[in-house]
DNA sequence: CCGCTTTAGTTGACAGATCAAATGCAAAGT
DNA sequence: ACTTTGCATTTGATCTGTCAACTAAAGCGG
């Protein structure tokens, strides 16, 4: 198997395995074993679970919608982690007395000390992270995922 | 870029929704969307079947071994995988005659045709994605993803 | 030969994500 | 008022991927 991802090379024939989407795969898939693994460790947590969690503490008072919009999350998914949370006791919601469609939702005491102890292991996380790459291609990776994430919309002709 | 002790105010760093590894996450999930979209549309396929079939396409003869190993997949995928592609009558298995426990791999007919059509889509849409990125980019951008592979080996410590 | 370890591949259980349909409520249109 | 439309949220079906247990066949040291 080829082990060449030089950027330059005649791109006229890419080689199989689809390397730079499968690059990406392998690198997220990485990525999130890794956090996984810190807030299974700290706080029992599963990665999408935190990301709710930790939406919710950072508006200090939203509606499920809003995580899911704000976060580009599945709303579905959304709503079961949300089940979750708040079964143990991390989040409390409570019902608009106008509208009674709408959930607001905040952390409970319990829910704001999870968070404040898992967040900084997570920033550390991150800045180790970030400190792997040199600055240039940090802000190059930015600028990359960008127009990948744009370029991703297009659908094959015919 | 100095420790910052302040008890309180730690804003200066990384906002909530976990940049880096949050924005890798979604263009990834919208590459995989993009892939998926296009390979049902052209041989009704998944993006891991395809990767298989194109790994035994390309390499005209393999074991499933090969394949896991080559492409760093799961045994276990793999394997479910080739049988969905062995009933779709796209691969066949031939066991060895020495060592019974190896199957090997090749294309049929059939497989080698649907190889053969959805592979000039598959790289119309890596030059596609290639291309929205400029060249200066993209060599950084694996460069980073590289460095970040490793990082992600780190476990937060204590 | 005979256990012991290793290797190939399969299978089952399960977490996580995605999609679509269903529910329940509210507001607009007629 | 009544129907239709629309939004917020839940639920179910289904898929993908991961892990580990399992079968079966070699290989190897005695």
């Amino acid at each position: 198997m080829k082990t060449d991802f030089s950027p330059d090379t005649d791109n006229e024939d890419i080689p199989l395995p689809d390397f730079l989407t499968y690059r990406i795969s392998k690198v997220q898939a990485k990525l999130n074993a890794q956090a996984s693994a810190i807030l299974s460790k700290y706080a029992g947590l599963t990665l999408s679970q935190w990301r709710v969690l930790a939406l919710v503490g950072d508006a200090g008072e939203t509606r499920m919608s809003d995580v899911a919009r704000g976060a580009a999350l599945d709303k579905g998914l959304v709503s079961r982690n949300l089940k979750v949370l708040v079964e143990k006791g991390l989040i409390l919601t409570r019902q608009d007395h106008e509208d009674h469609r709408i959930q607001h939702l905040c952390l409970t005491a319990e829910g704001v000390e999870v968070f404040h102890t898992t967040l900084p292991k997570m920033r550390l996380r991150q800045n180790h992270l970030k400190s792997a790459v040199p600055p240039t291609e940090l802000e190059a990776l930015y600028s990359a995922l960008e127009k990948l994430e744009q370029a991703a919309d297009w659908r094959g002709g015919e």
